[in-house]
RNA sequence: GCGGAGUUAGUCCAGCCCGGCACGACGUCAGCUUCCCAAGCUGAAGGUCGCGGGUUCAAAUCCCGCACUCCGCACCA
């Protein structure tokens, strides 16, 4: 179980391929889902929308993609989401100012400082490509947002880097409109974009890519007054104390001040038993604590739930505690209000958000479900019932004799309800095998039998165990067997 | 963006050195046959050989440029 059998059977069986591909123009880090894949993600949003949304009333909103320069001016993307970058002119390579000079000189220039003070620095320390020894030409800043021009006045305005933005922008209209009242999530699902430098590994790092976004606004004076932190108290998290990943409980990791408060930890057991019921094998995730030079400019505390897949440790949610970066900045640059009443007190909330990346989440769930049963000789995607592309197959033994007619009116009466696929065609072991290549967890087969006495058997993807039912009973059975936990 | 290796059908790949109608397998489709786990037989479809230019009577093959993919470096809110 690879990155390349996962690739190779994403490309084959239509859950992503690269975008614009018949192009000599198509550019890297684009990528498209086909039908399987979006089946797969559907369903995938649908269980977050359970698991986080629904089960803590959040709110769910979906914002523009495109917003305004003033936006990532209080943010702090346009000033901060950009890399200080000098370039050799001798061999083409590429520096990060800082952090050359940090290597060579062991002087600590801040990201941010100006450009003109790197020239300066690197002018008098007589720096030069460590690669070459060519010179460089002046630092520049390669920000990393998309750019785009708006009407015929070509207004600057930027693609949204991440979500959230419009989560904290909208804040004070939801909190008064919709009677928010602290603690309160408001959710997002949508697309982000970034002008990554080198884009790789397909879903794993897209300069288009979805984001599900969830910023808990919170009185930071009440972050352990939390009733239903008990919903989650015996939940077991896989913590990174020092090298080690300890298996701890949400009340354990609080009560050892491993975790800072139960809002945190409130949110980050919630996470987990979402994980848990995604299919991905959570002993192989560890949720981190960043240092200080790993976290976001926006962040102050800052934990990543990693899994562990054939690339490495991959990234799937970022946790930042933002504090109250995002709404007194806005507040600042818009001149709006964002202290919310809470209990007669005025505050201005905090923000604890988990930054989930779906396409990553999607990748990780088709590794972690894939196995190369090489005893029956096949692949298969052991994806959860809820989960899968096509749920259910719908074949017939044989063509003739009816049976095709027969599968097919099974076919009619179940299709609006399931993800059903309908197959008369070739050997019926082949047909399994494909349906097993796509996780579909049960295939109906229409036999002999079957016109006697209206039964057929399902067959158990996993298990490749079979059952007779009557066809009377198979709709009851595919609820019950692909209903959401 | 740098260095290395690559790019030929949906997939894996041969052919390239030494220029002459692009090979095979898997998969797909149709039919026959068996009728519950990728069997067999018959037939078919599927290619701008990554893109652009050059050399040549003739380029997948030789030369130049570019794009993309993978690995390493760097980057990674």
């Amino acid at each position: 179980m690879n990155y390349d059998q996962i690739m190779q059977l994403a490309l084959e069986r239509g859950f992503y391929f690269p975008s614009c591909e018949v192009y000599v123009d198509a550019q890297a880090g684009f990528w498209e889902y086909g039908p399987s894949g979006v089946s797969l993600k559907n369903k995938f949003v649908e269980l977050w929308r359970r698991e986080l949304v629904r089960r803590d009333r959040m709110m769910e909103i979906d914002g523009s993609q495109i917003m305004s320069q003033s936006v990532f001016v209080a943010s702090g993307h346009l000033s901060s989401f950009a890399d200080p970058i000098v370039t050799c002119q001798k061999c083409k390579s590429i520096f990060r100012a800082d952090k050359l000079i940090t290597e060579i000189t062991s002087m600590v220039v801040p990201e941010s400082a100006d450009l003109s003070e790197f020239d300066k620095i690197i002018l008098e320390k007589n720096i030069v490509c460590p690669r070459c020894k060519g010179r460089f030409d002046n630092a520049h800043k390669f920000n990393m947002m998309f750019k785009v021009d708006i009407g015929p006045e070509s207004e600057s305005a930027y693609l949204r880097p991440e979500t959230c933005q419009s989560i904290f922008v909208d804040f004070p209209r939801l909190y008064k409109t919709m009677r928010g009242k602290l603690p309160i999530g408001i959710a997002q699902i949508g697309k982000s974009f970034r002008n990554e430098i080198s884009p790789r590994q397909s879903l794993l790092r897209l300069r288009e890519f979805y984001q599900a976004e969830i910023e808990v606004f919170c009185n930071p004076n009440k972050l352990d007054n939390l009733e239903k932190f008990s919903e989650v108290e015996n939940t077991e998290l896989r913590i990174m104390v020092g090298e080690n990943i300890k298996t701890m409980t949400c009340k354990q990791s609080l009560d050892s001040g491993v975790l800072p408060n139960k809002l945190v930890t409130y949110y980050l057991g919630l996470l987990t038993e979402f994980y848990q019921k995604t299919g991905i094998d959570v002993t192989k995730s560890r949720l981190r604590k960043l240092g200080d030079k790993e976290k976001a400019f926006y962040a102050s505390v800052a934990f990543d739930f990693e899994v562990e897949t054939s690339t490495g440790w991959l990234e799937l949610v970022a946790c930042n505690y933002r504090s109250d970066y995002d709404l007194k900045s806005h507040a600042n640059v818009s001149k709006e209000k964002f202290e919310v009443l809470d209990d007669d007190v005025k505050v201005l909330p905090h923000v604890f958000e988990l930054s989930m990346g779906i396409d990553r989440s999607l990748y990780t769930i088709l590794e972690h479900s894939f196995q190369d049963d090489k005893k029956n000789d096949r692949i298969v995607l052991s994806l959860k019932p809820y989960l899968a592309p096509v749920q259910v197959g719908i074949l017939s033994l044989v063509k003739k004799d009816g049976l095709a007619e027969k599968a097919e009116e099974i076919f009619l009466n179940l299709r609006t309800k399931y993800d059903t696929f309908l197959d008369h065609s070739g050997a019926i072991g082949r047909r399994y095998r494909r349906l097993d290549e796509v996780g579909a967890p049960f295939a109906v087969t229409v036999d002999h039998q079957t016109l006697q006495d209206g039964t057929v058997t399902v067959r158990e993807r996993d298990s490749m165990n079979q059952e007779r039912i009557k066809i009377s009973d198979l709709d009851l059975y595919l609820a019950r067997e692909t209903s959401y936990p």
